[in-house]
DNA sequence: TATTGTTATACTCTATAACTATA
DNA sequence: TATAGTTATAGAGTATAACAATA
C-alpha cells in the first residue's frame, strides 16, 4: 500500500527546488537499477571514483571531494574495505592519516560499475538533444562554482 | 568540529548525480536562509503552494503533486494546521477524504515566503545568463517528463 | 472489499560531540 | 594544542505495514 511517490500524477510544481530534487531522485533510481547486479551502490561507486584518481588520497580528502562529512566516509570505507575493493594504510610520513588505495579487484569493479552508471545517465538524458544535455551539465557546474 | 561538507575543496566529480545532488543541496541552503525569518520551511512552502491552487484538493492529491508519500503528508499538514496556515475538513461527498484549504493568514504567509524563495532561486542562478537559466529549467522539466 | 487518513516503526543519509592516537 | 580517524548518537526525510472510518 503506497502512493506512487516517485511518479507524481498531476501538475508537478515548476519550482527549481522541485525539479532538482526529483531529477536527482529519478537519476538515482536509474543508476540503482543499472547497478543491481554489481557489488557496489551508487554511493560506493562515487567513493571508488575519487579514490581511483592518479595520486593516493587520505580519507578526509576523499570526503571533501565527494562533499560528505568525514564521519560519513568512515562507514563507506568500512564497507568497501570489507568487500576488498580498497585498502587503508597509515601514511608513514604522518601516521594519523590513512591512505586509501584501490585493490585490483576494486579497479575492475569500478570500471564495470562506471560503465553501468554511464548507461543510466544516458537513459536519463535520452529525451534531450546531445547539446542540450551538455548545456544542462555545464549550467549545473557553473552554478556550483558560484 | 567538521569537514566543510557543503563546500568541496578540490576537484568535485563531474558526474551528473553529483551535480544534481549538490545543486539541490546548495539551493536548499539558500532557500532556508531566505526563509529564516518566515514561519515556514521550504518543504512547508511547497505544501502551501500546491494547496493554494484554484480548486480545493485532498491530502492524497497534495501528496501526489509534491511527489511525497501520503504518510509524509500527514505530518506536514499537522504542522501547518497547528500554525493555523491551513485547515482540514472532511469532504461531505466522501467522508473518507480530507479537503485541505488555506486560511487567510496561510495565504499571506505563502505569498511572502514565495517571494523570499524566488529571491533564493535568483541568487542560485545569478551566475547564468537569463536564457541559460531558462534552458536549465526547461531541460530538467523535459527529463522529468520522459 | 477497497480507499483515505492515521499511527507505529524502521531504514537511509547526514551531522555533532567526544574519544584515541598521533603530531 | 591541533589534527585524522573513529564511535556514539541524534535528527531529517522517507517508506512499509497495519489500523479505523467510510465507501
Amino acid at each position: 500500500m503506497s502512493t506512487a511517490a516517485g511518479t507524481p500524477s498531476t501538475d508537478p510544481p515548476e519550482s527549481l527546488v522541485y525539479l532538482l530534487k526529483h531529477a536527482h531522485l529519478r537519476l538515482n533510481e536509474l543508476v540503482a537499477a543499472e547497478l543491481a547486479e554489481h557489488p557496489v551502490s551508487g554511493r560506493e561507486l562515487a567513493v571508488l571514483t575519487v579514490v581511483a584518481g592518479n595520486e593516493p588520497i587520505s580519507q578526509q580528502q576523499a570526503a571533501a571531494r565527494l562533499g560528505v562529512d568525514r564521519t560519513t566516509m568512515v562507514a563507506l570505507l568500512d564497507e568497501l574495505e570489507r568487500k576488498q575493493l580498497l585498502s587503508r594504510h597509515p601514511n608513514p610520513a604522518d601516521r594519523r592519516v590513512n591512505i586509501v588505495e584501490m585493490t585490483p579487484r576494486g579497479e575492475t569493479v569500478r570500471a564495470e560499475a562506471r560503465a553501468a552508471a554511464d548507461r543510466a545517465e544516458g537513459r536519463f538524458l535520452a529525451a534531450l538533444e546531445p547539446d542540450t544535455a551538455a548545456g544542462l551539465k555545464r549550467a549545473l557546474r557553473t552554478v556550483l562554482r558560484g
